[in-house]
Parts: C-alpha cells; sequence; structure tokens
DNA sequence: AGGGCTCTTTGAAAGGATTCAAAAGGGGAG
DNA sequence: CTCCCCTTTTGAATCCTTTCAAAGAGCCCT
C-alpha cells in the first residue's frame, strides 16, 4: 500500500510538508499543494488512520454497547448514533451484550486495547461502576433513567413517563390496573414501577400486590415472554384487571396474544398501554396504546454528548433528559363497567 | 496509559520478552512468564492495539456496510455478524447506509483509511463493482442474491424462493395473483420477479401487467409503501386479485393495512403473502404467511466466509446458498370462488 | 577447560503517520 | 550588498508494538 514517503517522493517535496497539505495546515504555499495532490492523485494514496491514530492518540472511534441488537427498540437508536457519529468523523464499534453477563468483562477489556475515544453504553443490568471508571474513558449512558447514574445520561424519566400513562388509564375510568413488567434488574425498569406507585397513590388507588407481574427472566424474546406473562395473569387471577400497563411494547403486544387467544377482546374486554412506541405498534391490532421515546433524538443527543466529554473534557458533564408522549392508538378505552367516581348521586 | 516498556522495566526484562510474553510465544521460560504477568497486573497494563495493528498490518476489524439499520430485516443478521465476528476476535464497525448514494464513495474512502480487515455488504442497488474491487479488501456479499456477483456472496436463491410461494398459492387454488414490489434497483428484488413469472408460467396462468405493483422510490418505511402500493391497487383496479404476493414482510403488513381499512377481510376476501419472516409477522392480525429467510444464520456464514477470505486468500473463493422456508400462519386461503381446475367433471 | 548444543533473551529495525525545532528561501530596507 | 524578518519546507523524533537476527546462558561431552 503507498505511503505518505512515496507520495513525498513523486511531488518532490518532504512527507512533512504532505503531512501538511493533508492535515490543511496553513503555511503550505499553493504551488506545493498542489504538487502535493497531484502525486496523491496520481498513486491514489490514502492515509493510513492507524498509523495517525497511534501518533495522534486518538482513534475517532465510540463504542456502542447495545443489550440486544435485535430488540426492536435498538434499530432507531443505532441509527440516530450511527449517523451522527459519522456526521462528527468518528465511528461505530458495534458491542452486543446479548444478556451476557460474563460478556460485559471482556468487553472491558477490548474498549480498554481498542483505544476508543468514547463508550456509548446502552440500558441493562446495572455495570460494575468501578470497572467503568476504572475504563478511564469518556462513557455516556443512554436510553437509560435520567435519575440512575452520576455519570452523563442521555434519558428519559421514567417514573414521570409511566405516572402519565397511569394517569391517562385513571382519567378513562379504570381503578384496577394491573402492570406488567420485565425483570427489575434493568434500573430504568425499576423506575418505572415507581411511577406506577406513585400515579396510583395520587389518584387515591390502593397497591395491590396481586395484580404487579414481572418476568423472572432477561430473555431475549420479549415478546414471548409478554405471552407467558399474560398466561400466567389468566391462570392466576379471579377478577381481571380492566386495564395493563406493560414496561415495554414488545411485552404488551405477546400480552394481547394471550389475551386474545383466550377470547378476550381489546380494548372492549380490556385495555392495554405499551412503552416504547416501537414500530410494530402501528400494526398490531388492535394499534397500541404507548408511550414514546425519543428513540433517534437519544442516539443523536448521546452521540453529542460523548463527542462534547471527548473534545472539551473540561466542560461539567451534563445530563440531557429528553421528553416522552403518549400516542393514543386502539388498545386504551374506557372499562365496560365504569368504576363509580365518589359522588355519583351529585349529578 | 502504560506502556510495554513500562512493564519490562517493571519485570527486568526486555520489551521482546514481554511481547513474546503476551503472544504466547514459545520459548519463554516459566519464571520469566510469571515476573512479567506479575508486572502487568501491578501496572494494570492493556497492549495497545492500535500500535500492534500498526506493526502486525492487521486491524481484526470488519465493516459491515447495511442499507437501512432500521429496516426490521436487519436487527438479527446484525446480530449473527456481530456474534460470529467477535467468536473470532474479530469487531464490527458499522455503516449504514441510509438508502443514500452519496454516501457510498465516502464508505469506500473511510473502509481504505481505516485499513480493515474486510468488507460485508448487505443488499443495496449495485454497488459500482469496479469501485469495489479496486478497494482490494476482502469483500463478501450478505442477503443478495446468489447469482448477482462474481464475488463471494451469502445470500438465497431469490427466484426459487418467490416460485415455491407462488406455488403454494396457486395450489391453494389462487390463479390471479398480485404482485407488490419494493423497487426494482435492488438487484435480489429483481430476481423475485422471475421466479413470480417462473412460477406462473409453470402453473400455466399468463402473465398480466397489470396486477404487478411496484414502488416508486426506495423510501426507508416500507410498510408505509405498502400501505400507498395496495391504496393505488384499490383505485386502479376494477377486479382485484384473490391473493397477493408482497417481496417484503413490511411491504405485505403495509398493504394489509390498507386492505382491512377499505373492508377486505383476509384471507377471507384477499389472501397475503410475504416474504423475510420478521418478527412482527407473528403478530399482526392476522399472522402472515411468508417466506422465511435465515437471517441470523445469513450473518453467520458471511462472516465464516470473510473471515476464511482473510486469513486463507489462496483458497478459491466460494458462494454459500442458503434455503428459505414456507411458514404457513392465517394469511392464505382458499379463494372465495375458486378458478375451476381443468377437468371438473372427472371426480 | 573448551567446544558445541539448545534454550532464552535482547536490542534494534520497522510499520506510517504527525509534530516541531531548525533550516532554507525570498523580499525589503538600509 | 548585507542583514533581518517572514513564510515555507525539512528532517528527525515520536507514538507502541512485533519481529528477528544475534547474543547470552547453561549444560553436557570429550
Amino acid at each position: 500500500m503507498v505511503t505518505i514517503e512515496e507520495v513525498a517522493r513523486r511531488a518532490g517535496v518532504s512527507v512533512g510538508t504532505v503531512s501538511n497539505v493533508l492535515n490543511n495546515k496553513p503555511f503550505v504555499s499553493p504551488e506545493t499543494r498542489r504538487k502535493v495532490e497531484q502525486a496523491i492523485l496520481e498513486l491514489n494514496y490514502s492515509p493510513n488512520a492507524i498509523a495517525r491514530s497511534l501518533r495522534r492518540g486518538r482513534t475517532r472511534s465510540l463504542a456502542l454497547i447495545v443489550l440486544d441488537v435485535s430488540n426492536p427498540f435498538y434499530p432507531e437508536v443505532i441509527q440516530g448514533v450511527e449517523h451522527t457519529a459519522r456526521e462528527y468523523g468518528y465511528h461505530v464499534i458495534l458491542f452486543d451484550l446479548a444478556y451476557s453477563v460474563r460478556r460485559e468483562r471482556r468487553f472491558i477489556q477490548r474498549l480498554r486495547e481498542l483505544r476508543l475515544d468514547g463508550v456509548l453504553l446502552t440500558a441493562g443490568p446495572q455495570w460494575d461502576e468501578v470497572l467503568l471508571r476504572q475504563l478511564d474513558l469518556p462513557i455516556v449512558l443512554l436510553d437509560r433513567d435520567i435519575h440512575e447514574s452520576s455519570l452523563p445520561t442521555v434519558g428519559i424519566d421514567n417514573a414521570a413517563a409511566v405516572a402519565q400513562g397511569i394517569r391517562y388509564l385513571v382519567q378513562m375510568g379504570h381503578r384496577r390496573i394491573g402492570y406488567l413488567s420485565e425483570p427489575l434488574e434493568i434500573p430504568s425498569v425499576r423506575r418505572r414501577l415507581e411511577g406506577y406507585r406513585r400515579a396510583l397513590e395520587e389518584a387515591g388507588i390502593p397497591f395491590s400486590n396481586e395484580i404487579i407481574f414481572i418476568s423472572k427472566e432477561l430473555r431475549t424474546d420479549k415478546l414471548e415472554s409478554g405471552y407467558l406473562l399474560m398466561q400466567r395473569v389468566l391462570q392466576e387471577l379471579r377478577e381481571l384487571p380492566t386495564a395493563f400497563f406493560a414496561t415495554s411494547d414488545s411485552i404488551a403486544i405477546g400480552a394481547m396474544q394471550a389475551l386474545k387467544e383466550h377470547g378476550l377482546r381489546i380494548p372492549e374486554d380490556i385495555s392495554i398501554l405499551g412503552f416504547d412506541d416501537i414500530v410494530m405498534t402501528r400494526f398490531v391490532d388492535p394499534p397500541l396504546t404507548t408511550i414514546a421515546q425519543p428513540k433517534a433524538e437519544m442516539g443523536h443527543q448521546a452521540v453529542r454528548l460523548l463527542i462534547e466529554r471527548i473534545e472539551r473534557p473540561e466542560r461539567p458533564p451534563v445530563k440531557v433528559m429528553l421528553g416522552t408522549a403518549l400516542i393514543e392508538r386502539k388498545s386504551v378505552a374506557p372499562p365496560r363497567d365504569p368504576v363509580r367516581e365518589e359522588a355519583p348521586a351529585s349529578v
């Protein structure tokens, strides 16, 4: 492969000068620049990014660590990350944890060896923060609860988002609202439960453990776990809630499947509210009402934040909180036999 | 950051020896090995992959170029790629084309600079093969038609797969089978049309241009284009086909939506057959019958092939053809008023 | 004791850029 | 014609490993 030295020889200048041209340094005469560019073209030269990184001590590469690439939540996030990174001239190296904790340590090892410029870490079971800090690399957490860690984070206020959703259900007239959750190992999932609690409390509805259903394993296929969860519900509960909130759309959609197989109609017999707003929600039957996370924007902001940490480390680390939105589709309706409000006679 | 030299000093040996230990070279005495490992631990040393790459001339990184990360077809492929690559000790750098041809040239530029060891290129509008070959890097095409190019390829026989699907529809009694397609810019999509033609011919059904509907733009949101496509169908056609084949599940699902809005029932009034077997197919209403591509396996095989090209360039390049399977769900049924078979009286 | 082996370790070159102090070249002023 | 200053260019050092020829260390045999 042709090196800078050959270019220099061909152009009749020194390597230093070629380097100056490549990096658009001032103090290069137009004439010299022309000659060098000419030589570069003739030799089809392409600078060696490896050598450049070695010398500069920067690789212009970021790691994107994802809990599970095949989770339908991620594609948009990944796209946001990739595009923004590229815009700033950075590359993205993808790490898929695939829910394996064993991989965690090995990843950290790799991250250190690769001398990456920064790391984007998406939601997952809590990482060993000691290990992370010891890594001594700029890190930004992504798709995490904004209150989860003191590290720079791009995320949402999970508790508030869920509370908003529950309030909506309450407003529709639901008082017995079941809760379907992924495993609580993931901190942002735990925070959602808090939001549920808080909203119930506000509404004066007693919290009941019986209608909280939490999946045990961090399975890859959340649709499946939603389905299984709802089967459990149908077996265990004599009196069903009039509505369910699910901590992710995948769970909700899996649950809907089980509900339908059991002969229940949505939303006539039972309402269901999801979380995330994945693409699929618009195409299931009925279309799923859900709380939307700004996925692409998350990716975008996370990269911006990370690059800011990398290039201006002196600035104080910040957090970015993004908003969520309730998207009304067709899976929520007032309950069949709405619970009376406190003073029904007064009207 | 601590370097090999500091380790050497601490262990009281030369850098060469430390390197030998790191790379598990023979001829290192157990005693020396111990001392060096001790020093590595004490200093928390981690070898610099950049310097190593520079010296070795290999980066152990692959590029994965994807047409559109957010296409629900890819996550499983990407996962297959990431896992297999990691297993072999390679990293994956993600490039999202986002349907932009402008990016193509810039990507090639980046690929050269990064001195990657190989490139995985997924389906898309035809790339400039001259440019690709000039890149002089091991390349494997992925999710492409096996007949598309002379480059090493992992893919399916699109024509055969579609023909299989059409035969199935014919067998169910359909004779007027509409065709919904993505833009023909993508070679593997073109090959699907061939399969359709061929199967019709075999079945003695005349090919009719009127019931072929091809989306014009390579839009990101294929669900949307399926929807629009079917709207066009409903406007233009007085007599509807009894069944449709769609070149991707996303198109099919979008089309189903339009069909339902138009008051048509699937599969009672009209059948629909998809392609790809994305996760969503199982959760739409009705669940979509489709032709499945082995997505994770594709990723896996592509990486295997690529690494073989990298590490054993002397071996002849090969192609890997993977099988497809018809997955029967609920979106296909016999037509309402089945066309008579040739000799109906004979029974 | 010296020679010939084998097994280990060493030290310097190489890989391809960037960086920066120093040199060179050119022009203007005195 | 000198001298000085300013703009450009040069060339060596540097980044951190790996690699490999050569040196060193032990050991056994004669």
